[in-house]
DNA sequence: TTTAATTTTTAGATTTGTCTAAATTTTATT
DNA sequence: AATAAAATTTAGACAAATCTAAAAATTAAA
């Protein structure tokens, strides 16, 4: 099946929200798209017209299982030309994602599949999220949040969630990216704040909305 | 400036038909980019409203030094595209066409010096064009048409100007690439068709209208 | 359980790029 | 130079993706 650019990415939206609650509607996935609720009705009957949606009109809608398909492929992509861009065109990872969206749509089973031998197969993209294989499996990584984490124990920053510039700009500052080791020293009740320290650095801390965005991994 | 895909697909076909002839009508854009002539007048006026296009109606027009500038910025990424293609995901040079078709439109600067960068700076692309570089100036090759060299001579081969899947599938067929070295041993004045000899392979008849597409340079 | 607020959908318009069919202009031919 | 042929443009329509404004359905609140 053959989808437009409009198309995928309202796909990708879909999957993504539904990540999180079970059924999406229409005005959450507006906000999401930076777009009206109308225009959201009107791509929904195109999209359960080619049979990706489970939909009934002021019943909020999900992706079925080619829905789901479709959107990992898409997904798959995305976080493979993430990859490209960062390991290969020495990118900022705060730089990558803007580019991917408009790469991702480029229509060519042979090129994916080209460009994931080119890269080594790689599993996590540059955010640390897992990039699906050609037939939509999705690795599992096992990670925590790390505001879960107990003081003392040292970890190693696996992803981030929040992916926006404004997130990835506030990481670059305190010198965090993936694989950086750090500890935190003190949960502070007040505000929900962590007091860390990345090694070789000087104890900071990090807003509890940093903390819920940054996911880790015990050392090996 | 900024174009869309489809301005920048006229904008191309338009470049590469007014190096043939000095001004082009509205019939062969319209056979070239495969629709109505209708259509192309559509565009036209658009083209025109940038500022891209010297044009005055019935009377055929061409690109002006800002339309050309955009036209070898599209070319410049199309053969960069092609090479990445070729080079690193090894594609055969008769698939790297139609996806470049789709890459050439992603429009990050950044990304395609970075790109240019990691591929070495390139002057050539897979079939032997020369790819402009940032400022749009292309690289002078000296080089001669096939049917053009006399016989005996030596000669490498260092583009192809028709690049259709069925030219390319044909040269496969062949075994001709680029830099392949030949020598002429026969020039048939029936049908204008040449004996070649490509090295430890039999000697071989190509038609004219597959020497005239073909470019070599002597050998140094 | 009515009423009010919110969410979602419909109706109708707009933009971009395309088309067909008809009209216009240019070029070629007798 | 008049007429035929070819090339080009206009007029009006359509599909995709979007929008605004109004209507309808659902949910929350009094």
């Amino acid at each position: 099946m053959n989808f437009t650019t409009s198309e995928e990415n309202y796909i990708k939206s879909i999957y993504h929200l539904q990540q999180d609650t079970e059924t999406v509607n229409t005005n959450s996935l507006a906000a999401e798209m930076q777009t009206r609720p109308s225009s959201v009705t009107d791509m929904l009957k195109k999209l359960k017209a080619k049979k990706l949606l489970q939909y009934e009109r002021y019943r909020g809608f999900k992706l079925n299982e080619a829905g789901k398909k479709a959107a990992l492929g898409i997904i798959r992509k995305h976080r493979l030309w993430e990859y490209f861009l960062a390991e290969k065109l020495k990118f900022d990872w705060d730089k990558v994602h803007v580019i991917a969206e408009e790469m991702e749509h480029i229509g060519s089973e042979d090129l994916i599949q080209r460009l994931d031998n080119f890269l080594g197969n790689p599993s996590i993209d540059p955010h640390g999220d897992p990039i699906p294989d050609r037939n939509g499996k999705i690795p599992v990584i096992n990670q925590q949040c790390l505001s879960d984490i107990p003081v003392t124990k040292k970890v190693i920053v696996s992803s981030v969630s929040n992916q926006t510039a404004h997130m990835l700009e506030m990481l670059k500052h305190y010198n965090i990216v993936l694989g950086t080791a750090l500890t935190v020293l003190k949960k502070f009740e007040f505000d929900g704040s962590l007091e860390i320290k990345v090694l070789k650095q000087h104890a900071c801390i990090i807003s509890e909305q940093v903390a819920k965005n940054v996911f880790v991994h015990y050392d090996q």
